[in-house]
DNA sequence: TTGACATATGTAATAACGTTACATATCCAT
DNA sequence: ATGGATATGTAACGTTATTACATATGTCAA
């Protein structure tokens, strides 16, 4: 397995969102590195879209939001799914194969060729409800 | 089963969309909606904002965009799945007890408490694939 | 080494999506 | 009639994402 070493800015934008607590937009990670030199939004977005061709970083749809992957290797993942703690910011990152199956049961009945699938819970984590 | 009826603004928001034959975004209702004298995005967002609370409209995350419900009536939804053609723009709504049941059963063991959730799947359509 | 190509970066401007604030109107129950 | 809840009108603003164009850097083959 062959690891391409990532760019100054992703990795700049990769380590932000690896400290950081929760999901940031763009425009936080933005503002987060304009000590390392940031200056516009297209910087960040750049960074991200290769982070997430490398399934390094996760985007959330309902927030507009990104988190690094909480799994600490650049592995494949399978179908996966976001429960997000809305008091809290909190984000837990979950497979579940009969979810998965059931999906694709339904794509290859419908003849759907599914390219992503985003599955998000908004909530309240254990420690918030 | 009592029905509210409709308002001026959430009845032509609400056919717009039935008209349509894919998701539109709020500013693409807001430009349709301008013959019958709409001004500004406030107008579609707020008639919006009710037709999603009685399920007559659904936000598609993914997409920054709405539809309205494929069902004919006011129904309870369950959990909703949307598959969402990339070509297209053809979205079919469809529900899963069993996915349903796991992502239930997944929160129970982690206390989280789901409010909403959200999947969504794109790709391509059995006739654009 | 040089030229050609792909990839990465810098910057400004603009587009697209959504909310806040405030004023006015309409409906309905007392 | 009047007070409160709901709906509407309008402007301004905030947030998220993309387009366009220029410059820089790395790779590889001639
Ligand atoms: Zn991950
Ligand atoms: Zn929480
Ligand atoms: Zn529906
Ligand atoms: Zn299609």
């Amino acid at each position: 397995m062959i690891t391409v070493d990532l760019t100054k800015n992703q990795t700049l934008v990769l380590n932000t969102l690896s400290r950081a607590s929760g999901p940031l937009s763009a425009y936080t990670i933005l503002d987060q590195l304009r000590a390392e030199g940031f200056r516009a939004p297209l910087q960040v977005y750049r960074a991200l879209e290769k982070l997430l061709e490398r399934g390094l970083v996760h985007r959330l749809e309902s927030l507009n939001a990104f988190v690094a992957c909480a799994h600490d290797h650049d592995h494949a993942h399978g179908l996966t799914a976001f429960a997000i703690c809305e008091k809290c910011g909190q984000v837990s990152e979950f497979s579940d194969e009969i979810v998965e199956g059931r999906l694709k049961d339904w794509a290859g009945k419908s003849g759907f060729r599914a390219a992503k699938t985003t599955i998000e819970i908004r909530g309240n984590c254990a420690n918030c409800a």
